[in-house]
DNA sequence: CAGCCTATTGCAACAGGTTGCAGTAGGTCT
DNA sequence: AGACCTACTGCAACCTGTTGCAATAGGCTG
């Protein structure tokens, strides 16, 4: 995941809003710009208030929306944490989910291999197609895990 | 899992809230008799408003604040439903995850052997080990992947 | 039963997000 | 350039939870 690479994740973005009938607007060019800073994870409210460290007068709901459209473009991902806030996944290699230790605090990306280990499981259940990107866990870590039982 | 079972789920809480230096107070109990009357999932907002219907008095913050204690006893379990609401479950039986299909917003417990499986996944790939009961993965359950490729 | 200690409550303010609606302003067509 | 259509924006109100603090009230003790 070279500096240019993610570069290249956002160039073309206003045309692709356009091709779908959709706007280049100023507000979302703002978004774009706060999310091209960032590499891994963003809160939404993180993403507020870079935004509004640009321009003061940037209106949460207009972020908010839009994030929604960013990701119906495919361009970020958004899961929950493990106390519910959203969190937004910038790619590419946005597409893990995340392990939060309860004990530390501590987040991880969940590793491909284990991640495909659980697309098997739920297909295998139930014909369940996981969206693995979406997928959140909360457990202890293996430090933590190691403190509570010395 | 009979209605009796149900019925001791709840028996002698008074005494184990006393046990470990807690108060017995009617606002916890109003919050118990809520959940007895609970199979399964409850949103915090839907408990609210059931305690409510009991006591219009009834403070949001309270029920939260109940909510934390049971969990701490062992009483309930909670995770975050699709949108990051937080879900209580009520034992006994309540240590599953859940499936959500981001298309027809249904839900479902995530069996066993899949639970089983996962929890080997990230033991695994890292030495995590996962609270499977507060597991949550979204994606899109066997009917509507069928409808799609159809 | 009265008194005391402190766990809980009620309240009010806050935090993170969402929604409905009227007005604004991109983009297109002439 | 002017006009038009409608996708967005800004706003205000709402929803689900959380937090700090002063007042209340469990429940133990003498």
């Amino acid at each position: 995941m070279t500096l240019s690479s993610e570069r290249d994740h956002w160039t073309g973005v206003p045309d692709r809003f356009r091709e779908r009938g959709m706007r280049w607007t100023p507000q979302r060019r703002a978004v774009i710009e706060a999310l091209a800073g960032t590499r891994g994870h963003v809160t939404g409210a993180e993403l507020v208030e870079r935004c509004r460290d640009r321009d003061p007068r940037t209106i949460p709901s207009t972020v908010y929306r839009t994030l929604d459209v960013l990701e119906e473009l495919g361009l970020v991902r958004h899961g929950h944490a493990a106390d519910g806030r959203e969190e937004y996944h910038v790619g590419p290699g946005a597409d893990h989910g995340h392990m939060y230790c309860a004990s530390c605090g501590g987040s991880w990306e969940i590793p491909v291999p284990a991640a495909e280990r659980i697309r098997a499981a739920l297909a295998d259940a139930d014909g369940f197609e996981v969206d693995v990107s979406h997928v959140t866990v909360v457990g202890r870590c293996r430090s933590c895990g190691r403190a509570a039982s010395a």
